[in-house]
Order: structure tokens, then C-alpha cells, then sequence
DNA sequence: TGGATAATAGTACGAGCGTTCGCAATTCTT
DNA sequence: AAGAATTGCGAACGCTCGTACTATTATCCA
């Protein structure tokens, strides 16, 4: 499919775009296709950028989410996920992470992609913090744990991450990560 | 001067809809003024952006640096600063923060405007880590702490707000932030 | 083999962008 | 008061964008 191939290659001109630096002319170039070719398999730009939304979840969820679960329950599960979300990140840093960079793009934009980013981050969120909750359940965290506190400083320490390495492009800051995870959870654990 | 309320309110659109969502038609039509005659007061768009990350730099200055310093060196100069940078990002929670928006805009885009925003942000963090390493010197903080590391998560914290408070629009990120800070100095106090 | 059906190309349009240029109005200088 | 310099306006240019419409080509089924 056609299709498929163009919505490939356009999550990777949005990786490094952006949603919005995401256009038509530029994707059939690289696909060597004419605009009107590209445009037909969609109806709209808009719909466009929501279908590398949703391929862009679906990829995040087969990468980091669903071989998360197969660990056991509680704080190893918690590990895993944010082991897989840091490498995932990592690899976005040459390429561009469309989680971090729509949140920047469409804080204030109201509209269908902003509705679909949010409702997916918000979604990979509450997986984090169900897995935080379970975490306390197992006894692995203290009782009085404060799971969302624990995944907002996840959160941002990934958010560090983009921006050190990908901005500023200091190196060393992939460790700066895990060392902040390390901590977090020791200040944590039970 | 025009060229001052010109630069004024194209500060307040940049914040909105970042740096290249700066148009210079709409910032015309907040001027009530003719496109050619805002035009005439910057040699270039790219002229303008530039002006306007330098206006940028130099409120966050007066307002979350200076009057920090004039805290007592060490800790207490970095609670300041962590305090008044939240304080401020909490009012852009409104209205965006450039250098977040900026940070993800240009993270992959060369030029002078990357390299101006680059260069300030680093100043900051430069700042921070002097705090950070003032706060050890002065027996504030244990002495093998790694002020880097700790930069690093504050800086974490705040992207954390920007993103939860304005993209998410979760209740309570502020509290979140201070709360995370706390945690972070208690584990490298002397 | 021929005719429906889908996929791609080509062209054109209208809007918005940054930018240029010439002209009017205002202000400052002497 | 006259001339120079600044300041703003209006129209136009060339470009790129998303999109619509029409043809052409390929595919597939009877």
C-alpha cells in the first residue's frame, strides 16, 4: 500500500519538522510523486497529520508500552518502562520526538490533533501511573507514595533529556537521566 | 519610541505561537499599523526574531536573575532562583515560555536564532551551576554533590510545569514543582 | 478483450508570506 | 520659514502553501 509507505515517510519529515513544518510539496518530493498524487490518500492536511499522530502512537506503544508489561508487576514494570521510554529517546534525538514537540506546537492551538496528542499522552501518563500505584500495592514503594508526584518528575526527566541532548547537545545526559531515576526511586522505595 | 511597542507586542505573539508563528501581517494588525511600516523599523523577519529573543532574555534577567543574586550566596541564592524561575513560568503558563517553545523550534534548524537562543539558555544553566557549586563550597550541600546532575533536574522540574500546567492543563503541576525541588535539595544537603 | 474502477499526474486558483519601491506626511534642523 | 531627514502607507512582486478539477494511466473483473 501506497498509503503506508507516504505516512512511513511523513512521521519522519514531522519527527524533524514538526506537525505543522510537515507539508504536502515537501512529502512528495521525497516520496518522487506529485502533490495532488500525495493528497489524494487523504482528504485534508489535517488528516494527514492525524494519521502520523496515530502511527506515531502506535509505534511508541509497540516499542516502550506493550514489552513493559510482560515484566512483573509493580517496580521492576516501572523500571522497564522508563528504561525503554530514556532509549527511545535517545534514538529521537537525532530524529525528533513528535510527544515532545506537539505538546510545544499545539499547547495553544485548540483542534482535533490537539485533542488526539493530548488524549495519548495523557493515556501513556495514567500507564504510568498505574504502574506507580501497583508499584505501592506490591510494597516495592513506601505506602504513602505520591504516584503522580513520581511521574511528573519521570516526565521530567525525559523532558531534560530531549532538551539537553537535543538542543544544547550536551553530552552525557542520557546518564543524567537514569541517575535522576535512581534517585527518585530510592527516595521512594519502601 | 514605536520600535519599542512594536517589539512589545511582538514578544506577546512569539510567546503564543512561538518564534516562526511570528508573522509580521498580524503584528501589523496589533499595531493597527500597514505591513511595510512595521517591516521598516527591522532590516529582516529574521531580524525581528532576533530582537525579540533578546527582549525575551533581558526581562527573564531582571526578573528571575538579578534580584536573586542578591540573595546570600549558596542555597539561599538557589532557592531564589529556582523560586522566581517557577513563579515565572507559572505566569506563562498563559502565555508561553520562549525558551521552551524555542528550545523545540530550533533544536534542529540552524542559524542565528538558534545560536542566540542556545547561547542564553546556556547562560542560564551556566548561572545555576555557579549557584550550585557556591552552595557546595559554602557546606550548603554535601560536598561530592554533582552540581550538573542537579541542573539538570531542575531544569526537568520546570519543563515538567511548562508541559503539564499549559499542554495537559493539569491542576496542581506548581505544587508538583516546589514539592520535587524540596525532595532534590534534602538529598544533596551537607 | 473491453469496460468499470482506482490511482497518479498536471494545471490552476486563492490566500498568505516576506520583501521592495515610490510617495505622502510628519518632524527636526538651521 | 525652507530644506532635510525620518516615518508610515499602499500597491505590487515572487514564492509557497493547501486544495479542486480534469485528464491520463494502470489494474482488475466479466
Amino acid at each position: 500500500m501506497t498509503r503506508a509507505a507516504i505516512l512511513d515517510v511523513a512521521l519522519d519529515l514531522a519527527s524533524r519538522d514538526g506537525l505543522e513544518g510537515l507539508t504536502i510539496g515537501l512529502l512528495a518530493d521525497r516520496m518522487n510523486m506529485s502533490k495532488s498524487g500525495v493528497f489524494a490518500h487523504f482528504g485534508s492536511r489535517e488528516d494527514l497529520q492525524l494519521e502520523v499522530v496515530k502511527l506515531y502512537h502506535r509505534r511508541f506503544e509497540q516499542e516502550v508500552f506493550y514489552p513493559s508489561v510482560k515484566e512483573p508487576r509493580g517496580l521492576p514494570r516501572l523500571r522497564a518502562m522508563f528504561a525503554r521510554w530514556v532509549k527511545r529517546v535517545s534514538v529521537e534525538i537525532a530524529s525528533g520526538c513528535i510527544y515532545i514537540s506537539g505538546a510545544v506546537e499545539y499547547d495553544d492551538r485548540p483542534g482535533p490533533i490537539r485533542e488526539e496528542l493530548v488524549s495519548m499522552v495523557a493515556a501513556w501518563q495514567g500507564a504510568l501511573l498505574r504502574c506507580a500505584h501497583q508499584a505501592t500495592e506490591c510494597g516495592h514503594l513506601k505506602a504513602d507514595t505520591d504516584a503522580q508526584q513520581l511521574v511528573y518528575e519521570m516526565y521530567g526527566l525525559i523532558l531534560a533529556l530531549h532538551h539537553d541532548a537535543r538542543f544544547l547537545r550536551i553530552p552525557g545526559s542520557l546518564e543524567r537521566a537514569s541517575v535522576g531515576f535512581e534517585r527518585l526511586i530510592e527516595n521512594y522505595k519502601a
